[in-house]
DNA sequence: AGGGTGTGCAACCATTGAGTTGCGCATCCG
DNA sequence: CGGATGCGCAACTCAATGGTTGCACACCCT
């Protein structure tokens, strides 16, 4: 029900989302994802091996990645194996549906308005 | 159908999306964003009303955004009006969507692979 | 006309973050 | 055993960015 003064912020888990975007802010970290999304798990090594920087650079977005929860790790004997977790995904693909959605009831009540 | 080489990047429209995500990043910008979207166009002094930011810093936000698509400003008088133009954040959820799917379909793939 | 209100622009500061290099430790393999 | 391979940690550089203040211009209203 759209009020005049609904709550300022917030749909639901703003908090989660907002990892998610920040971590998907740069372009290396979504070459990451979408890399772990279509070859399933992979070292730091072979992931660097395809991009123009160090290994290290790339376990560190790693580990940015795995504080959003994107990413888990793995430790295989002497190299550790990083695998995708698609959840929060779906929370930050949530909170574009629903501030879109929101938007959108706003205008149809708009025009409802001007309608009637 | 998963190989060794799959292309290294892109889902459809990673930059668009990319942008989205960036300027997402930010708390304040998610807050303006929601802002927006629930109560339609505003001026940058009234947003920042009930922001414990300066009107400048609320204006580069809103330029910002507007950079990625996701605000229109237009001027009324003295005062100018910023709009959400939610079309880019379909983009965004089209790539978190083909992302999670891609990484849907490798598992059941291995799977298949597994049980076949 | 002229004061109040709202914008926009520019300079500046502090913090964050991406990237690098160097080093030490663990693990596999000849 | 001992070399090679892979990882993790720490220190450092450099650019980007969120935030501020100050000022000048445009517009509304009495």
């Amino acid at each position: 029900m759209p009020q005049p003064h609904p709550r300022p912020g917030a749909p639901g888990g703003d908090a989660e989302a907002g990892a998610v975007f920040a971590a998907l802010a740069d372009p290396t970290r979504r070459h990451l994802v979408a890399a772990l999304a279509a070859g399933g798990g992979a070292t730091a090594t072979g992931l660097a091996a395809e991009l123009p920087i160090s290994r290290q650079a790339v376990a560190k977005h790693l580990a940015t990645l795995g504080r959003a929860g994107l990413v888990s790790q793995r430790r295989r004997g002497r190299e550790s194996l990083f695998e995708l977790d698609p959840r929060p995904l779906a929370d930050a693909a949530a909170w574009l549906t629903t501030v879109g959605a929101e938007w959108d009831t706003r205008l149809a009540d708009l025009q409802r308005l001007l309608k009637g």
